[in-house]
DNA sequence: TCCCGGATAGTGGTCTGACCACTTGACCAC
DNA sequence: GTGGTCAAGTGGTCAGACCACTATCCGGGA
């Protein structure tokens, strides 16, 4: 059995954590007032303090709005929150929400071949050499959940031939989100993947030309996505209907 | 003179933008230790709480990584922080960021055309109805500042109308960082929109047909992306070349 | 009757100082 | 070397106090 490490959740962390999910999970609406700071802390049984420390980050994720004097109201996370909070509300409660998974999917196949046409552009030899090494590895496993971890390598190199800090941080956020659903997800996808479509994608990469490496970044992506949307839908049915 | 709200900056907030401008300007790499909390407070002249909070909200942010016992250490945040930094990072220091303006830009270009798509598969009635009324508006004023609200205010409709959270929290993100350079930003888009281009994106949109919306929102991005993009490139020469 | 003004209670903002929990590194015994 | 012990320094948490600000209510003046 593979060893963990002991997670320790701290104070302000489960404060938050309580709040955020009274917020997305609607059962404190847009315009709602909060308790005051010494209510919630004489509530959870924790110190101003901590409560503070939990508040003050749910007001930089845009989700409340703390005014001075005045009461602490939740605001519309749909209208105003990042794409930071994109993992809290993938893996609400222990289990993963669909439609949130389906707009993840979509979004990665709309902007993947973008990314790709950029890094035809701007693309170096390194990046090239590193891409096939990458191809190369994941080819040779056939772990599901490995094969997904080398696809993710993989494309965080694209992101950095494309070299845009937009995209990056991009990446990044939409990583955050995709990562603790990958051993799901790598089941799903299965034998959707082909080494073949990325060492396409690689040559059309090197061969520095947009257009041709946005429809290999294409060709890439669609099998994966049909097969994880069709796997969401009939998941959604499946529980509409018991 | 327009009177403005008088900025309150709380002790907290000033303290996380300071160490976030020492991170992001690179002063401190990724790696290096933070002083501790107690020396901090005692440099600045605040609190410990108050550092407390700051640098939770910089652990929030995937900045930095604080460790139980142990030193609080920065991260490398081009490989780890989300979106939400975007703004952070494009005005730093009272001035804009040129390339990370014109990640920006490119990224708007890239993704815009596809939610378009996704909108013309999704799009209700009401919609359509918005999204002309937004046009109308558009058309109807000559303040270059005022034309790009309602760009963003039509683009806020698109989205809406692709139903997907991704795209709508990805929205907001950029959304934010635009939002404060939407005044310097407008004068160089000028002349390059035009308000019959938003209006064949709006029939297309109402056709349904997702690759006509596609090439619509194109046609509508492109030429302020290009204004926007020689604007930068002579910009970035004028800074080099002095 | 209406409206304006100040009292007042309640909220968030900040500080102090203390103690606990954990990590690190040095030192020591085996 | 290996493992155990200990001290110093770090972050984690708490309690209580006071300040700054807002909302609300209520009485007096128009």
């Amino acid at each position: 059995m593979p060893l963990q490490p002991v997670s320790r959740r701290s104070v302000p962390d489960e404060v938050f954590d309580q709040v955020l999910g009274e917020v997305v999970s609607g059962a404190l609406g847009p315009g709602e007032a909060l308790p005051s700071e010494r209510r919630l802390a004489e509530v959870l049984g924790v110190s101003r303090p901590a409560v503070r420390e939990a508040l003050q980050r749910m007001a930089q994720t845009r989700l409340v709005e703390v005014r001075h004097g005045g009461a602490t109201t939740v605001r519309d996370f749909r209208r105003y929150a990042g794409l930071d909070l994109l993992p809290s509300l993938l893996v609400r409660g222990g289990s993963i929400d669909v439609p949130v998974v389906r707009s993840v999917v979509e979004a990665r196949l709309l902007i993947g071949p973008g990314v790709a046409a950029l890094a035809a552009e701007r693309r170096d030899a390194a990046h090239v050499a590193q891409l096939t090494a990458t191809v190369a590895a994941y080819a040779g496993t056939d772990d599901p959940v490995e094969r997904q971890r080398h696809t993710l390598a993989y494309w965080d190199l694209v992101v950095d031939a494309a070299d845009s800090i937009t995209f990056r941080l991009l990446f990044n956020s939409l990583s955050a989100a995709y990562e603790p659903a990958l051993p799901v997800l790598a089941s799903v996808i299965g034998a959707g993947e082909s080494a073949g479509a990325y060492r396409v994608l690689t040559a059309a990469l090197e061969e520095g030309d947009p257009e041709t490496a946005r429809a290999a970044a294409e060709r890439v992506l669609r099998p994966s996505t049909d097969a994880l949307l069709t796997a969401l839908n009939t998941l959604d049915t499946s529980r509409e209907s018991p």
